[in-house]
DNA sequence: CTAGCTGCAAAGAATTTGCTAAGTA
DNA sequence: TACTTAGCAAATTCTTTGCAGCTAG
């Protein structure tokens, strides 16, 4: 069906296009264009950077992926289609991304907008968090967060 | 008293530094490291772009700055000291931003922090807007629209 | 055929950094 | 004096783009 959205476009699809798009339809999770670029090149799947980068705005004029900016750096990407809306929490530790949805929030913020007189038509609530509390349990691993710190140090 | 912070971390107070750390401080609104250098020199202030920075990094570790990220490719930052927390509306046409503050949200946010068992150490919200409605007010200019769009283009 | 696509390398944009002279405490 | 800065230009990082040759429809 992203075939027909293509076309209707009066675009083309290729091979290289479908790969990607597949690719980055099937992903689960968040992740950036250089992520998707890795895995296509660990497949063996040739598809050159500035292509991913082309695919992946696509998509998201299509509506079939999300952008998010997580302050990290880079933007990171994550499937649309058939999922509800939510938010996030980022450990700035070990940069796990945990999604949660809360739709009192998601209300409150509507009526902010609308009190305001505008009409709202994106927003973005993150939370970043540590995750101090979850590391005993295994759940945040501190070599992780080492390299975490040491990956932002260096950008 | 930002002197004192300065010298407590063992730097030091420079002209450059203290005309760069006044203007940050005393700006209201929020305004990008260009903004900020572009003033200084109308002032004939001698600031480089890379003192704003280094400056700009230092208020911010001092919790004198706080910085957001409005996803139009500059870092923004606005005066903490003496004001409390807000989040923010943009209004994607005109770039206009619109404090708000909205304390069941917040408290919202707290809780679904603490119920993951994390520590939230920061968060954004942000919501995108359109100011349709505000345009015929003469609260958004058709003309900033076009401008604002012509400028997210050319990024 | 022909508009659209790909890959490459080069361009951009915002920010950061290495280095040397100069300034602070 | 000893250590920290400022300024400059070069480097970085992520992303976009111009172009020439290729390809889908």
């Amino acid at each position: 069906m992203f075939e027909d959205y293509v076309r209707a476009q009066g675009l083309k699809m290729t091979d290289q296009r479908r790969t990607m798009i597949r690719a980055a339809l099937q992903h689960r999770g968040h992740f950036t264009a250089e992520d998707l670029y890795r895995e296509l090149d660990a497949q063996d799947e040739q598809v050159s950077m500035a292509t991913v980068y082309r695919g992946l705005a696509l998509l998201e004029e299509a509506d079939l992926l999300h952008s998010h900016d997580f302050a990290d750096g880079q933007r990171r990407y994550e499937r649309a289609l058939d999922r509800e809306h939510h938010d996030h929490m980022i450990c700035t530790d070990c940069r796990a991304v945990i999604e949660f949805t809360n739709e009192e929030i998601e209300h409150l913020q509507e009526q902010v907008v609308r009190e305001s007189g505008f009409t709202m038509t994106d927003h973005s609530l993150t939370l970043f968090v540590t995750c101090d509390a979850f590391r005993d349990k295994g759940q945040c691993d501190r070599r992780d967060r080492r390299l975490a710190r040491k990956q932002r140090r260096a950008r």
